[in-house]
RNA sequence: GACUCGCUAGCUCAGUAGGUAGAGCACAUGCCUUUUAAGCAUGGGGUCCUGGGUUCGAAUCCCAGGCGGGUCACCA
């Protein structure tokens, strides 16, 4: 990068950096920094009159500073939170050279560089707990400007809010908002206590193939590559289901996996290309037992989280205290409609639809009529969770038939706060049901449908051998994240979201322009007129450049000789 | 993909019938004290997203584009 394209506040840290070298004072030391406390436990445990945590060490990044002549104040933030250090001149300068204080201190560190304090703890005449610092260390010096943000009394001046800036420079975003940086911690956090909780009862944590031949699971475009050796098209998994039933096949009683998904479609604040989800199976249960099974789990998350079941999520309290709320999908359309509709056959279903507000095309079967209807009229209602239980064979073809209802499987979605955060069933281990139901999918895909599933070979193999009835489930952990960190968008709870790219306009480096016979001080000058790179040089009209570069030149008192037309002519022309 | 809103200093944001571009914080210089979004004084800092058009003149009006946000459609 040119100088030229430095803010000043820029420039002058760049400066900064030069001049502490000078003083022998390396602003990225190798040496290991020893630190043996942090801001938090500080200031829980500091006691005056114990007059404890004396002589301590710690680490962090200056987010303020306030300068007053032999005496400041910096707030160090670490890891853990914020702690004010006061730094006095003559404590960190021991003898007659005050140095380290007037001018590395005072002048040349500033907000965002990276510092380490040795020193001793006491309470200011404010009241706020302090490190008086004895020893103050340059750790890493910051050559970025950091976006300001502060706070009274719970009020925030200047957020940094700007969601293109804060997802794109997430770790600015981190450094500077808290309360981003807990929500991430949050997320970890659920994702332990599901793995301790499911650990703990002896189901094997598993990875299977993210590039898969034939992929499947789910009903979902998927992402295609190419392996150059194999010379074969593979696909990145869109569900992990197929390879973990294979595992049940193979003895397993329990497995799980947390798996990164990805799914060529539309983005959106529910939906990422990469997502996670965990997907659970266990050998001779069924649905209901696993309804019970994610109650239990979901609601010692709540307790994990937040130490209580009920979860603030927008405008909602949402309780995830057991037992949630049961309705067969049937039982909840009436409920939410009083309309029955179970009995009722495709052209009864075709009109009702049309009459709740549902437009169904002629494509839609009995099953997608009942699915459109069910989101139409009762999902966004469901706001505490709520197990929708029985759906219509068609939208599950890997799932077991009902034991007893006719045109129904036995699968479940749990609904929270209007949206599905599991789906979870009895699996299909009937293998000649399942090649029938693969089939039917190869007509839809004949008939159009993108998101149909393929035919798997080697799961039917697989299953053949013989699967135990099995239950399954797949839970959205990001959706679940959003839920239990009261997130409204998907990107609040990722720390990288997907973007388009950032318009880069590399900038062409010196050497091709003075290739041109462009005089070196001229330059700068040109790249100032708007001219970064050489074909926008080539494109260049030569008398705008001409006039815009010697009126450049005046109104910052380059005081150049300015070149003449030809000359700006005879640049262009050797491209 | 459709509709809609936004893009101005490092950050948060004002602004103008179209006429030299503003504030606060941050930065620089000075004063000063165990201070509290510190204070006072002075100063520097901007292709007002990009490109085209209208105009004597565009950051402002018009058109196109870029990137984001929101809503909707598909989907977890």
């Amino acid at each position: 990068m040119s100088h030229q394209e430095l803010s000043e506040q820029e420039l002058i840290r760049r400066q900064s950096l030069r001049e502490l070298e000078e003083l022998g004072i390396d602003p990225y030391p190798a040496a290991e920094f020893q630190v043996n406390t942090n801001s938090a436990e500080i200031i829980e445990n500091y006691n005056a009159e114990a007059k404890n945590y004396q002589d301590i060490c710690l680490a962090g990044r200056i987010m303020s500073r306030r300068i007053m002549g032999k005496a400041a104040f910096v707030e160090l933030q670490d890891q853990q939170g914020r702690i004010q250090v006061y730094v006095n001149r003559d404590e960190i300068c021991h003898g007659e050279d005050k140095t380290l204080y007037n001018t590395v201190f005072k002048k040349l560190l500033d907000i965002g560089d990276i510092i380490g304090v040795c020193g001793d703890v006491f309470i200011t005449q404010t009241g706020e707990t302090s490190v008086k610092a004895k020893e103050l260390k340059l750790l890493s010096k910051s050559l970025r400007v950091l976006p300001i943000v502060k706070e009274k009394d719970g009020q925030i001046y200047d957020a940094f809010t700007d969601p293109e800036l804060r997802y794109r420079r997430r770790y600015v975003d981190l450094i500077v908002n808290s309360h981003v940086r807990d929500i991430f911690i949050k997320r970890t956090r659920l994702v332990n206590t599901m793995r301790d909780f499911l650990s703990q009862r002896g189901y094997l944590e598993v990875e299977t193939p993210i590039l898969q031949p034939v992929y499947g699971g789910a009903a979902a475009r998927p992402f295609k590559t190419h392996h150059n050796t194999l010379d074969q098209t593979l696909y990145l998994r869109i569900a992990n289901e197929l390879y973990l039933k294979r595992l049940i096949v193979g003895g397993y009683d329990g497995v799980f996996e947390f798996s990164k998904d990805f799914r060529n479609e539309g983005m959106d604040r529910f939906h990422n290309p990469e997502f996670t989800q965990i997907e659970l199976y266990v050998a001779y249960k069924d649905y209901f037992w696993m309804m019970n099974l994610v109650e239990e789990m979901v609601e010692k998350i709540a307790m994990n989280l937040h130490g209580t079941t009920q979860v603030q999520v927008g405008e909602h309290v949402i309780d995830f205290k057991r037992p949630w709320k049961r309705f067969t999908m049937y039982e909840a359309i009436e409920h939410f409609t009083g309309i029955d509709i179970s009995e009722m056959d495709e052209a009864q279903l075709r009109e009702t639809a049309k009459n709740l507000g549902v437009t169904p095309d002629e494509t839609m079967g009995k099953g997608k009529l009942v699915d459109e209807i069910f989101g139409e009229t009762c999902e966004h209602q469901l706001i505490q969770p709520t197990f929708i239980t029985d759906y219509p064979i068609e939208m599950s073809p890997l799932t077991k038939k009902h034991r007893s209802k006719a045109g129904l499987v036995e699968r479940f979605e749990a609904i929270c706060n209007g949206k599905e955060i599991c789906n979870a069933y009895s699996e299909l281990n009937d293998p000649i049901d399942q090649r029938a139901r693969f089939e039917e999918q190869l007509e839809l895909a004949k008939r159009g449908d993108e998101e149909a599933m393929m035919l798997d070979e080697d799961f039917l193999r697989a299953i053949e051998y013989g699967m135990p009835p099995t239950a399954g489930i797949g839970i959205g952990i990001d959706r679940l994240s959003m839920i239990m960190t009261n997130a409204p968008s998907i990107q609040e709870v990722l720390f990288f979201p997907q973007m388009k790219p950032e318009k880069t306009d590399l900038a062409d480096g010196d050497e091709k322009f003075s290739a041109l016979g462009i005089a070196s001080e001229w330059i700068p000058i040109i790249r100032r007129a708007g001219i970064a790179r050489l074909e926008q040089l080539k494109e260049a009209k030569p008398g705008k450049l001409h006039n815009d570069i010697c009126g450049i030149n005046k109104k910052t008192n380059a005081g150049l000789s300015n070149p003449t037309l030809d000359d700006v002519k005879s640049w262009i022309e050797k491209l």
